[in-house]
DNA sequence: TCACTATGCTTGTTATAACAGATGAAATTC
DNA sequence: GAATTTCATCTGTTATAACAAGCATAGTGA
């Protein structure tokens, strides 16, 4: 599978990383998006990059899931539905799990219902609340997409060896644990 | 600032890294997913690290565009049509350094238009093609979101040192340079 | 017990990624 | 020169992230 065309590029302005003798040397995203400067600080070198990595490797899942009929988002709704069992789980509680603090979860989880993939309920104890759980055939739709994406997943990043997959969930880690007083 | 609810998770299944002596232990997105089963595998594990951190500093980023009403697309294209001088750029061209390789660019710019930022006509020389230009008034706007996004991500991730963040970048440019003959 | 506040969900809306087909123009082929 | 193919853009549509307001329900305090 070849690369695609590359996806969404970020802010990105003069200034790069330099070699050793202090030159600047183009990194490998400055020519993938037809960048002629270099990056504003080593900073937005490393955004770029990690934005430009997530967006390709959703691309490629997208691609694998589509003659499915699933996104990215529905997979990972039902494999959280799956994993709650018997007792489903509220609207909130499926969103704290899958999207930003304000998803659109009652839209997505219509849809899949529309499908039927997913069964939901209001409660009698608390009418406010809505629970979903997954159906039979939302379990099966699991089985068969579970392959898929774990043998995608794979294919992405498996010319990469455990130690460095391993430091690179390091890095991502302590990049996303920022001082509550930064910014 | 403090981060957000997490933001769009990824598929993920049993397994997690193993430390020296054997024993599995949860890694950070684990705990912030709120994921008791493992990952399936490491590859899985940096996936999905890679899709969250680039969500998570997406938002933060949009959180400091949005009261600029720009979003990160719009500065995208109007960064690219700045580094393109006065000729301007064609749709596609503009296509090709931003989006995927489908990219709602005729209504992108439509809205850019519509707000003053860009101006576009048809060519003379051949009809079909439509060149961009940003306007005096797209160059000021970007002027005043210069700093934004610098200081914005400079601020996400200062706290990694510049040996950290380079070895980051250059294992995300690894995961991104597949050979062609996988998957 | 009632008024007020908080909670959970729903709906309308906009922006963008993605898919697909249509339109007009240019290039190519016969 | 005409027909066909290719190209660039446009438009309709769906899914999702995001924003905001509204509705129904539950909880709290006086």
């Amino acid at each position: 599978m070849t690369a695609p065309k590359q996806s969404r590029t970020r802010a990105a302005s003069q200034g790069t990383r330099t070699t050793a003798g202090g030159q600047a040397s183009p990194g490998q995203l400055q020519k993938e998006i037809r960048q002629t400067k270099s990056f504003a600080s080593i900073h937005a070198e490393a955004f770029l990059n990690i934005v430009r990595t997530a967006d390709q490797t959703q691309h490629l899942l997208h691609m694998q899931l589509k003659p499915y009929g699933i996104t990215e988002t529905q997979y990972n709704s039902l494999r959280i539905l799956r994993g709650a069992g018997k007792q489903g789980l509220s609207c909130a509680e499926i969103g704290e799990r899958l999207i930003s603090q304000d998803p659109d979860i009652t839209r997505l989880l219509g849809r899949l219902e529309r499908q039927g993939l997913v069964r939901r309920e209001r409660g009698a104890k608390d009418r406010r609340v809505v629970m979903t759980k997954i159906t039979a055939s939302g379990l099966e739709r699991l089985k068969e997409l579970d392959p898929v994406v774990t043998s995608t997943v794979h294919a992405l990043l498996d010319h990469l060896s455990e130690d460095e997959l391993g430091k690179m969930i390091g890095l991502l880690e302590r990049a996303r644990s920022r001082p509550t007083s930064s910014a």
